[in-house]
DNA sequence: GTCTATACAATGATAGAC
DNA sequence: GTCTATCATTGTATAGAC
């Protein structure tokens, strides 16, 4: 027999949206969220690196999808295939059930510059793993971190329409139209700077 | 006469540089460097918004920059001229003078995960300002956003190079380098994106 | 209008007991 | 794994001094 209630960590999860959700999240305390859950501030801190990670629960787990994605495509892939493999393989995380859910973290996101700045860190680092495993098959640098700054483009791009649209849907297809029209940007702009250094 | 001793804000910002230098940025508490410098936490935190802020000195000022070189660029530029423009821009801000400073603050910064977060959304500030008026510039936000991640990489990488680099010279000619660099791996990328669509 | 003094809330770390 | 307890530090709030 447990000496304790199991889950720990979920109940904090859990507790946490909740309180979030009634008063918001710079007035909610770490040890408020711990005490709902049944545990103490010290228990929380042991799960929890610090109080914004509680909302960015998972996301880790998108590094690794979007690296072996790329390393997943083809052989004989072009780099724009590869790419495709890697931020549609993000997508797997978001189910259309979680789209209710999602819509509340990203209301209390835009609530915290905290969070703001802890978002875009995480989108930094999923950004430097899509680049450096791009790069290790594409063999130029530079290619990669262009194709990697696009891709997460469309993905956070598309993921904003999906959590926005009334309608239900896959979020692999909003972004796999997002990235077609970076693709098209992207192509058009190649070609008119090879248009006009080809006019000198 | 003044009744305190005049710039506070200089005082602060050569405590914390000593301070910092001496036993590193997280040994160093505010109240160490408010007393260094003959003052007390409280005006530090008038100062500053918060201790990470001290170590970014004048980054707020890259924002203007880069719109403002957007927006001076030339009728009739190409988007590459344009986005040229905005990025020349911000190596005003990094006089010759001032590269072995700029040493001593990027060891700082690898040294601190929260220094690093908060370097990762400066960089997200400077990209989103510099996006929005290359938007307002090309009627195609895509192509704007694409080229505003590239500019950013352009920069940041020229100065990562300029700073490491034993010989002297001006960022401004590293980050145009870098500028041609990426707009061949673009070009390369459009027209191979061109060439297998075509070959379908 | 800038600084000081003091008190305060919250994060996050740490040590030792169960 | 969790708890109690204590601690340093960040950052805020307030009221007053010059």
């Amino acid at each position: 027999m447990a000496r304790w209630e199991p889950d720990a960590r979920g109940r904090l999860l859990h507790a946490a949206a909740d309180l979030f959700a009634e008063r918001g999240y710079e007035a909610t305390t770490a040890a408020q969220i711990a005490e709902r859950a049944g545990l103490t501030k010290t228990t929380l801190f042991r799960h929890f690196a610090d109080k914004r990670e509680i909302l960015f629960q998972g996301q880790d787990a998108l590094v690794a999808l979007a690296v072996d994605g790329v390393a997943g495509a083809p052989a004989g892939s072009t780099p724009f295939e590869v790419l495709h493999a890697g931020i549609l393989a993000l997508c797997t995380m978001h189910p259309a059930e979680q789209r209710a859910n999602q819509r509340g973290i990203d209301a209390l996101l835009s609530s915290s510059p905290e969070l703001q700045e802890r978002a875009v860190f995480k989108r930094s680092t999923i950004t430097e793993a899509l680049r450096g495993s791009l790069a290790d098959r594409l063999d130029d640098g530079r290619r990669a971190a262009v194709l990697a700054d696009l891709g997460v483009r469309a993905y956070y791009g598309g993921f904003a329409v999906w959590i926005a649209s009334p309608v239900d849907g896959p979020l692999a297809d909003v972004v796999a139209t997002e990235l077609a029209a970076y693709e098209a940007a992207v192509g058009s702009l190649g070609s008119a700077t090879l248009a006009s250094s080809a006019a000198r």
